[in-house]
DNA sequence: CCCTCCGCTATTGTATACATAGCGTATTCA
DNA sequence: TGAATACGCTATGTATACAATAGCGGAGGG
């Protein structure tokens, strides 16, 4: 063992990520104790950034500490997972008004009609291919990220990362939950109908639009969000949803 | 040294709880580079241990990662701080709309109005004594804290506890800050006003109000916040203000 | 047969030793 | 005299050794 590591990233990163990606794709399961030893293996890394690591995804959200010591994988009820994407619509919401009362350029929203413009051309297509779906994800993504530095404010964009940590609760995560929708194309559609209307309520200064339109924009995504999880069966597909307790309130 | 170490709690958590109060009380200065080393001489603890708290405390949002390596303390403008005001208004406002929303008992209601009357109780006092001052601050810094756990939202909740982080952006801090305005007692009324229609709204269920009242609380905030700064002569005792980096935008 | 107590083991918490990279300084050359 | 390069020191990143504790299993007694 460590015979050869990769020096171009940290050891610590790299445990984050290489975890991360373990308790998102379900490797680990909710609950279970993670332990340092067998992450020590699974990564590569050894114990001092693992447990750097570990701490991180705690404060991400991803990891619980047991009270005996060590962590847990943490598990989410489908009410948590909701809150999460109310929350981080309140927060967007937020970002927005800033946005809006703040000003914003029209050279600053180039990149954002863009993006609306890129999803446009995507959502042309019926039904939506496998490849602009995927497109799709990452211009949400973008318009979403974009957004958030809109609002010019670091501590507000910090917050909104964070409420994104939790599984489904990020942009990408929560359209993906929702894919295998049979309405789903519809559901894309209305949500592109609200991104266009809080780029025009920004460009006109209404904070108040601004702010309502992605809070609505996250009411919608909950009842997606519902509605995909009574889905299950076309939801095998993604491992995350293990990390949601079934029936648990 | 290391002669004798205090075994009741973890080296990591004593290590983290001497930082931030170094940080806070204007010990380390914002922009800083913390140095482990002297860290490890200052907590007692080892360097292990300094280094979680160090990476504990970057999540928190009060350092900042040296790309070069090691962290310095983060600086302030402003308008960060007040945004963060604003942020956690907004999160409460969530908190206090969910409250509303999801039906909350009149035993659960018993505490938050216990502390309405206890805070009245020392309003009455003109001008309000250093003693009653002081206990103004943990009265209402539980009063927040009982209607964040009445959301019945641990998501949200440890949102609210990240947005409250920051200096002055915590209940206490807040209050702290203001309290060598002169109309500083008219400013608590106000405040304590606010309390009483978010516990009303809560009991009767509505939920809009309820949240509409924590925004405006919020909103008070951080006109005060913003009058305090100008009286920066009166606020010299607040060590953690040299946080806040002056002019910056 | 079950409950309790003792001891072991495995795992985490802590400390320290080692490697490496960055930065400052000093010296030399142009 | 100034600038550039090289050397060395210091501080961080990493690895590992040591210590303490908690959980578990076995054995003995009731």
């Amino acid at each position: 063992m460590a015979g050869e590591v990769d020096r171009s990233v940290s050891q610590t990163v790299k445990a984050q990520l290489a975890l991360r990606d373990q308790i998102l794709s379900g490797s680990l399961r909710p609950g279970e104790r993670i332990s340092e030893l067998q992450a020590v293996e699974t990564t590569g890394a050894s114990r001092t950034p693992v447990r750097m690591a570990l701490v991180r995804l705690e404060e991400e959200g991803l990891l619980e500490a047991i009270p005996s010591g060590g962590f847990m994988v943490k598990a989410f009820s489908e009410r948590d997972i909701s809150d999460s994407i109310e929350l981080r619509g309140t927060l967007e919401g937020l970002a927005a008004r800033f946005a809006a009362e703040r000003g914003v350029s029209a050279r600053e929203l180039e990149p954002l009609k863009e993006c609306l413009a890129a999803i446009d051309e995507l959502l042309r297509q019926v039904p939506i291919s496998i490849e602009a779906f995927s497109s799709y994800v990452t211009l949400n993504a973008r318009f979403h990220a974009l957004l958030t530095e809109l609002s010019r404010s670091p501590p507000l964009a910090r917050q909104i990362d964070r409420a994104a940590a939790l599984p489904f609760a990020s942009p990408s995560g929560f359209v993906m939950a929702q894919s295998a929708l049979p309405e789903a194309q519809q559901i894309l559609i209305i949500a592109q109908e609200h991104h266009r209307v809080v780029v025009d309520a920004i460009e006109n200064r209404e904070g108040a639009r601004a702010e309502a339109v992605m809070r609505e924009h996250a009411r919608l995504a909950v009842r997606n969000l519902r509605l995909a999880l009574r889905n299950r069966t076309h939801l095998d597909l993604l491992p995350a949803l293990a990390l949601i307790k079934t029936a648990t309130d």
